[in-house]
DNA sequence: TGGTTCTGTCCATAATATGGACAAGAACGC
DNA sequence: GCGTTCTTGTCCATATTATGGACAGAACCA
């Protein structure tokens, strides 16, 4: 069903364009896009250039980076606003926000990258900013990554860390350590990551699944490690996963 | 040095893509993809689905009509928020909305189109709504379109038009009317429509240009006819005018 | 019924995208 | 200075890939 072919190139392009958005503003360079994307040099250059003449990428003057170009916004405009997940999960985030007052993030899957779309601010006064809105991780690096991965289909959470493993290096990790990782959360009902993507930070995630059973996206909550203790971990985790049965409710409904 | 090539079914993709913008949520038949377009239809109907597998199109289940997927906005968020000229334009938005009364709307090219990125309501109780945030038009069938490409080199601007022909059929228009508005407008100094895209409405539009003359948008005023007689029009293209060389001032900075 | 839209699929063919090989620039060490 | 290793960019013969004419089914209307 799904090997529809004759474009070859559409497909590498926007396979490009995706390792592109991971770099956010500061963008990637050639070689990096190159080795993630396991396509030839030339072949990489052609796409790119390509996409800069049609506005799609942009390439940084100083850096001579490539990141993601004007137009892709304005394609996106095309789309309504805000999506029915952001907000569902809105009144939940908000509360869970107040409740814990930790820093919250929600997390979609897109393709094998988790995307943060959401973030919440809490109350107390050091706040793990890490991830912003938009930023972009290869599935399996991060606690919600994690999450989603315990939560679909073994089979295919293999098959989708195997693709990342190019990846991993990045971040030090590799397919081992994730696949470890996201069997631990199964086990546990929840993603959890004592040594945070920065030293001293520690999260935890749970899964959002649609009516369907595919996950869909994951609530993080991620603190200086001390904040997290085993009792207020159980007592955080409790109030994610009340929240994210709810999300799951409004987004079924 | 425009025409780099090896990439032929990456610009047919994008061609596409952008069609399928201009359809907003309800999205566009393939047969009018195929039209617009220029392209066969065996070639759009494999781009569409291609794309279709990769998220970036999708397809409405009742109508069959394909729009923008899922996954450009989510490549968007790789980029910061708004835009330079968003804020910069902002303070006069606000202040010429306040001074008017009607409702103000800020469009900038992209390619051979407008593409509507703001919009302020007045307080005036009968309000001109038809352009919405990410509303996109080909460039000259709107006072928007006419106003930017009256900014340009008359040679560019005659090519885009012509670029454009088979899609001013849909809007009731041609390129002969086309470049006459475009025409007058240059005299005028600002671009005008007796005859909005709505029957009974008039527009007055303003162009924006960057430091080095490219013209970067406009901005728009749309109003019930019978609240733009020559005097009132008058009065409007001063503020407009005013306010469109603050905001040069302000992206050339 | 035939006529007119639309969408989808096949496959021989030509044109297109590919990638190995080469080159040149930049940054670093010594 | 000169080698080493990193990067990006370009060429072009080649075979893989995308192309589009032709065919077909579905939906709608008279």
């Amino acid at each position: 069903m799904e090997p529809r072919q004759g474009a070859q190139a559409i497909r590498r392009a926007l396979a490009v364009l995706r390792i592109l958005a991971a770099g956010r503003e500061d963008g990637v360079p050639l070689a990096e896009v190159v080795r993630t994307t396991g396509l030839t040099r030339p072949t990489v250059h052609r796409i790119v250039h390509v996409l800069i003449e049609e506005g799609i990428v942009e390439r940084h003057q100083r850096t001579g980076r490539y990141a993601i170009g004007n137009q892709v916004p304005e394609l996106a405009l095309a789309r309504p606003r805000p999506s029915r997940l952001l907000i569902a999960a809105n009144p939940s985030l908000q509360r869970a926000s107040a409740a814990i007052g930790d820093t919250l993030f929600l997390t979609v899957r897109t393709g094998n990258d988790t995307l943060c779309v959401d973030r919440r601010i809490g109350v107390y006064p050091i706040q793990v900013l890490s991830i912003e809105v938009g930023a972009r991780r290869p599935l399996g690096v991060s606690s919600a990554g994690v999450a989603i991965l315990a939560a679909m289909p073994a089979q295919e959470a293999r098959k989708i860390v195997a693709a990342n493993e190019k990846r991993f290096e990045a971040y030090r990790t590799d397919v081992a350590t994730v696949l470890g990782e996201v069997a631990a959360a199964r086990r546990l009902g929840y993603g959890m990551r004592e040594i945070g993507l920065i030293q001293g930070t520690k999260s935890i995630s749970t899964w959002i699944k649609t009516p369907d059973g595919q996950p869909a996206a994951a609530m993080t909550v991620s603190a200086v490690r001390t904040r997290l203790g085993p009792r207020r971990e159980q007592e955080v985790a409790e109030i994610l996963l009340r929240e994210a049965r709810i999300i799951e409710q409004a987004i079924g409904g």
